[in-house]
DNA sequence: GGCCAGGGGATTA
DNA sequence: TAATCCCATGGC
């Protein structure tokens, strides 16, 4: 049990970070907090002296504090860990600068969505979670991963009336048969998840971990060896659980931005990825999130 | 490079 | 009830 507080944030927004799809196991509670687990911690995260922005530029993201509280004591986070996780150390209202600087219509997305930060989390579950995210849609990706923590993760304890699991190692789904995760209801993602997690172990634990130290384009490729990982799943486990903020992931929803904003034809995924390379550069998976959340926003 | 099956579930026709 | 869509990939 423990209580840390974060204070003079920028650029922060609770409901943008966690909503933004880049995670899927955090949940709104009525208060606005919001609850998830990390590691073997579950984590309640809340805004306090929260004086939102106005005028143009700024819809929704904050200026305050942070509370968090931490239910479970084993291997419990501290604060370093915390300022990683939510990239609290990251300029953003630099990066919002340079990427409209030059560029009118991403300060579009920019307005909407200006309290998203990039979070820093774990390779292993980003890998499963995003290879579980192929070809689905939200409610459904976090149902999945919620059945999957549920049935084969460690019960960490209960908060506000609801119970919460750990996301099984590599050692655990790589010793499942088809039968035991039919239940999950994966669909044809399922042989994927079993045979990532079983090259997962024989690759070794800390290989995973190492793709944010290596080049992004060789991360990308070792990533792309996993079955059921291709171009779109492996950019998306490089920038939420790799840490190459260059990782630009092209979705449907970043094809039809794309489109929209930038007069893209929705099929020339190639011409997107060479346009985040060159115009966002190190930028550009902060400026995805900037768009896919916009476009989120304004053609649900 | 183009095409299409893989599962499942929600939404729309 | 049928068709379509959804944060794609793999195999042909």
């Amino acid at each position: 049990m423990g209580r840390l507080v974060f204070e003079g944030l920028r650029d922060f927004s609770l409901k943008q970070i966690f909503e933004c799809g880049q995670c899927f196991r955090w949940n709104p509670e009525p208060d606005g907090s919001y609850t998830g687990v990390v590691g073997k911690s579950i984590a309640n995260i809340k805004s306090l002296q929260v004086s939102e922005k106005e005028g143009p530029g700024s819809r929704g993201e904050c200026d305050g504090s942070l509370a968090i509280e931490i239910t479970t004591s084993e291997d419990a986070p501290d604060s370093v860990f915390w300022r990683n996780y939510l990239d609290l150390d990251r300029n953003y209202s630099a990066a919002k600068e340079k990427l409209t600087a030059s560029d009118t219509v991403i300060a579009r997305a920019v307005s909407h969505g200006g309290g998203i930060r990039i979070l820093q989390q774990d390779a292993w579950e980003t890998l499963i979670s995003f290879i579980i995210s192929q070809n689905s849609n939200i409610p459904r990706i976090m149902r999945c991963i919620e059945s999957l923590c549920r049935a084969f993760g460690e019960k960490l304890g209960n908060y506000k009336g609801k119970d919460y699991y750990s996301f099984p190692k590599p050692e655990v789904l790589a010793n499942l048969s088809q039968d035991d995760i039919s239940c999950i209801r994966l669909g044809y993602r399922a042989p994927y998840i079993l045979g990532s997690a079983k090259k997962a172990v024989s690759d070794g634990g800390e290989k995973l971990e190492s793709i944010e130290k290596l080049p992004c384009d060789e991360a990308l490729e070792y990533l792309m060896t996993f079955p059921g990982v291709g171009p779109k799943v492996a950019s998306c486990v490089l920038l939420f659980g790799g840490r190459h903020f260059e990782s630009f992931p092209v979705d449907v929803w970043v094809r039809r931005v794309m489109n929209r904003l930038y007069g893209f034809d929705e099929d020339d995924i190639k011409g997107m990825r060479r346009f985040a390379g060159e115009h966002f550069g190190e930028l550009g998976g902060i400026a995805q999130q900037y768009l896919f959340y916009y476009v989120r926003e304004t053609e649900k």
